[in-house]
RNA sequence: GGCCUCGUCGUCUAACGGUUAGGACACGGCGUUCUCAACGCUGUAAUCGGAGUUCGAUUCUCCGCGAGGUCACCA
């Protein structure tokens, strides 16, 4: 029963950065084994000790886990085909390269990197299609290995047949590929450190850990006959090779560059904003994969459910940041004020310490503060934007945002400070207690002044609204108001006077 | 440059060879309205080009064009 399970696997190295667009792969990686209840796997592919990046294993994890997302076994967890670390299993890359080469299937190589470089070089230069020039492949296999025994520093090339062709067949695609021998290089197996090339190590690993489907980037397209050619070699079953798309930059029309510096499509930007994981995972899903009914919410396990290879698309997909701010929005609107507040609490202890004495004023028992909040909810797509619309309400502020606010930014100070005092009058008339207050009586009160300046009724209300929260875009004036009390209105008021 | 992949509204996409080419985001208009959202109605907007196969092509084939990927002892 073990057998036919699913399992995929993602396979990182550990360089320190995690794309959003590897979250993307994560989840189909999870979709895919998870539809079937199968397993997946992460296995670190650590084999170029020059890049490594200390903790960026660790920040990996909390990011597959920031998104919601899980592992079944892994370098943390372990699992039944431990160790799931490249660099700790040296040996079985070491044994199997040397039996490639006893079957002739891979030869020695005594290149020196200098040689390669120069070799490189002269073919950029005469405009050929840079490859290795073979020159150690048909060297007698004794003598070589006598080499080797010496301590002559050695690689493990791939001797690729001459005259064959390499078929691989797309699953999204449907279409067969064909490489000629004549395109294909005698790639490095093994390393002169010991270490193997991701091309060994993705087939020995992906056998040995009976992976069933792979899912990777096009960059791995023109390796793939490589990689098939190895199965073969060593009578190994090719596990499904899909090959997803990549998401495109908006602003270069090109996939994400590996070191971009702006930051701006890093797994955990969204996560350090605020945004709700669950929305941008949704929106994320879609971005190159597609159900038949073009159906668009899906939570996690509705995902998983309808999650199939059929789905993916074949074009690379542009990221767009409204579409993700839609999604967003609707999850921020549609969970409990309850699980909002809980999770916010937890997002500020980490990311949003600024907001420490927000979140302090919060009380959910008052009645009047959960409606309060519930319009400030209706009107947030992230914890930031909830949580600066609470601060302007619970807190004065120093800077009032009048050259935001239409209708009122082109009016002289006379005529404004007129008005606020007409409005501190008709405020004070109000009940001491605001929950007494109707909505009418204020609503008049405002309109009264409108008239009595010949503004807008708009227009008073915006400078009401200034006054009192020091930016033009709030909740509904009224609820605000009345929360606060006439105390704090009046008081608001007078102050936002003093800096007419 | 060699090899490979891809090409439906601005964007994400749907459409057994037969649809007025559908939906979503964005954008515009209208409505609601104290602002901002949200919401309702509504509008603009696409099959890269050319041949061929077919009664009929977004769909199949070929040729162009455009875009992307890849050509390391990196993954």
């Amino acid at each position: 029963m073990e057998t036919n399970i699913v399992r995929t696997r993602i396979a990182p190295s550990p360089t320190g950065f995690v794309h959003i667009g590897a979250i993307r792969t994560v989840l189909y990686d999870y979709a895919l084994s998870k539809h079937s209840g199968g397993k997946f796997i992460i296995r670190l592919e650590d084999t170029d000790r020059n890049r490594l990046v200390e903790g960026s294993e660790e920040y990996l994890y909390k990011m597959i886990k920031a998104y919601g997302l899980s592992w079944d076994e892994g370098p943390d967890i372990g699992g039944p085909y431990a160790p799931y670390k490249q660099s700790e299993r040296l040996p079985m890359y070491q044994h199997a390269a040397n039996e490639l080469v006893e079957k002739g299937f891979a030869y020695y190589a005594f290149d020196t990197i200098e040689r390669l470089d120069k070799l490189r070089e002269e073919q950029e230069k005469a405009g050929v299609r840079t490859h290795y020039d073979n020159r150690d492949r048909d060297l007698d296999t004794s003598e070589a290995k006598k080499r080797v025994d010496s301590g002559e520093k050695y690689c493990v090339r791939l001797k690729i047949p001459s005259s064959s062709k390499i078929e691989f067949i797309d699953p999204i695609s449907k279409k067969k590929t064909v490489w000629e021998s004549k395109d294909l290089d005698d790639i490095i197996l093994l390393k002169s450190d010991g270490y193997p090339t991701y091309h060994l190590a993705v087939v020995i690993d992906d056998v040995a850990m009976k992976i069933t489907h792979v899912l990777r980037g096009p960059e791995w397209i023109a390796t793939t006959p490589y990689h098939i050619y190895l199965y073969g070699c060593m009578g190994y079953k090719i596990p499904e090779i899909i090959h997803v798309t990549v998401i495109v930059d908006p602003r270069t029309g090109k996939k994400f560059s590996k070191r971009d510096q702006t930051g701006l499509f890093l797994a955990d930007k969204y996560i350090k904003e605020g945004y709700l994981p669950e929305g941008v995972l949704n929106y994320i899903m879609l971005l190159g994969w597609a159900p038949k009914d073009n159906s668009e919410i899906y939570s996690l396990s509705e995902f998983v459910e309808a999650f199939g290879v059929d789905g993916l698309q074949k074009a690379n997909p542009i990221f767009n940041q409204k579409k993700l701010e839609w999604f967003a929005g609707q999850y921020f609107r549609g969970i409990s004020l309850e699980n909002l507040l809980g999770r916010i609490k937890l997002w500020v202890s980490e990311y949003g310490k600024e907001y420490q004495e927000v979140i302090q004023k919060i009380d959910l028992s008052d009645a009047k503060e959960e409606s309060l909040l519930k319009m400030v909810q209706e009107r947030s797509i992230t914890f930031v934007s909830f949580l600066s619309q609470l601060k302007n309400i619970y807190f004065e502020s120093e800077k009032y945002e009048i050259e935001n606010a239409k209708g009122i930014k082109d009016r002289s100070k006379e005529e404004l400070s007129k008005a606020t005092d007409s409005l501190l009058e008709a405020i004070s008339k109000l009940n001491e207690d605001s929950s007494l207050w109707t909505h009418e009586d204020w609503e008049l009160g405002v309109r009264d002044i409108a008239k009595t300046y010949t503004w807008k009724d708009a227009d008073v209300f915006m400078l009401l609204r200034v006054s009192i929260l020091a930016t033009p875009f709030s909740p509904p004036l009224f609820e605000v108001m009345q929360y606060l009390g006439k105390a704090k209105c009046l008081k608001r008021i007078e102050k936002f006077k003093t800096t007419l």
